[in-house]
DNA sequence: ACCCAGGCGGGCG
DNA sequence: CGCCCGCATGGG
């Protein structure tokens, strides 16, 4: 049991993150399943945004409360974040309508399939897509009992079998040729457990050397897949609210916006780009 | 039928 | 460089 703060399971799920996560979440329960390399993790909150209690069960119960607190930022200070990007009414909207909800901290390999995946679609049908790819190329997870718990996510070279023609059949569409080249590429020439998650400009031009990532996805991973609060993913929904709240409804180039996003929030902008496309999506 | 979705790469001016 | 277009697929 791990006691926590400014923490809300049921946003954190509900803005998408990450979109490994498919219909895991259970609303009368509160609670989220999800396998972390040879772990099930089950992780059930009890409490309010400001104060409550996380129950974790697992597999592998040694490393499950270092896994949780690193995937679900339990050591961010988010009085001391909100205070940094709680710039103006509308992410105070924002902040209060989702309070408690985190960015995730996820594997960096994971992040990046799934966000190439991401392009040119919906949350949905993203989930549907990932979760087709994790039963039919994903390793076995054993529970204690020696019986077939769950599969985790496929490692590159896992899906270096993996044809155009696979991945189409999971109905990756035109995006099957990017994870064609990302399961090479990251195997035999980018590694992206040695990336340093701390150099934003770096670790983003490494990441989009990568064919299907471009700036929005490498800032997608940078963010989610190495826990790098300077990236600031422009989306549609993103860019649309952008314009709206802050350009008086004008269309505004990505640059732009990054400009006003990194003179706004610095380097936190992260957390504000998480909630301002939350927002966005459900209001 | 038509529009949209956590964009990107390639081609052209 | 910047701009524009096509792209697989399924749900609303």
């Amino acid at each position: 049991m791990i006691e926590v703060r400014e923490f809300d399971l049921k946003h954190t799920f509900e803005s998408a993150q990450p979109l490994t996560f498919y219909a895991d979440y259970s609303k009368e329960e509160n609670s989220l399943s999800y396998a972390s390399g040879g772990a099930i993790i089950k992780v059930s909150f009890k409490g309010t945004p400001q104060k409550g209690q996380l129950n974790i069960t697992s597999n592998d119960i040694l490393s499950a409360k270092a896994e949780v607190k690193k995937r679900f930022r339990l050591d961010d200070d988010m009085e001391k974040i909100y205070k940094r990007i709680n710039t103006d009414v509308h992410v105070g909207r924002a902040i209060d309508r989702y309070e408690g909800m985190r960015l995730t901290v996820n594997d960096p390999w994971e992040t990046t399939v799934c966000f190439i995946i991401s392009q040119f679609n919906n949350v949905k049908r993203i989930r549907l897509i990932v979760r087709k790819i994790i039963e039919r190329y994903g390793r076995d997870i054993i529970d204690n009992n020696g019986k077939v718990a769950g599969k985790s996510f496929p490692k590159s070279e896992d899906l270096l079998k993996v044809s155009e023609k696979n991945f189409l059949a999971c109905g990756a569409g035109f995006r099957a040729k990017y994870l064609v080249h990302a399961a090479d590429y990251c195997t035999n020439n980018l590694n992206l457990y040695k990336l340093n998650p701390n150099n934003y400009g770096k670790l983003k031009e490494e990441l989009m050397e990568i064919q299907g990532v471009g700036d929005k996805v490498a800032d997608c991973i940078a963010l989610m897949g190495y826990g790098n609060l300077n990236a600031f993913p422009i989306d549609v929904h993103v860019k649309r609210a952008m314009e709206r709240l802050y350009f008086n409804g004008e269309k505004k180039k990505i640059k732009e916006i990054h400009e006003i996003s990194d003179r706004m929030w610095d380097a936190y902008r992260g957390y504000a780009q998480q909630y301002l496309f939350h927002n966005e999506r459900t209001v």
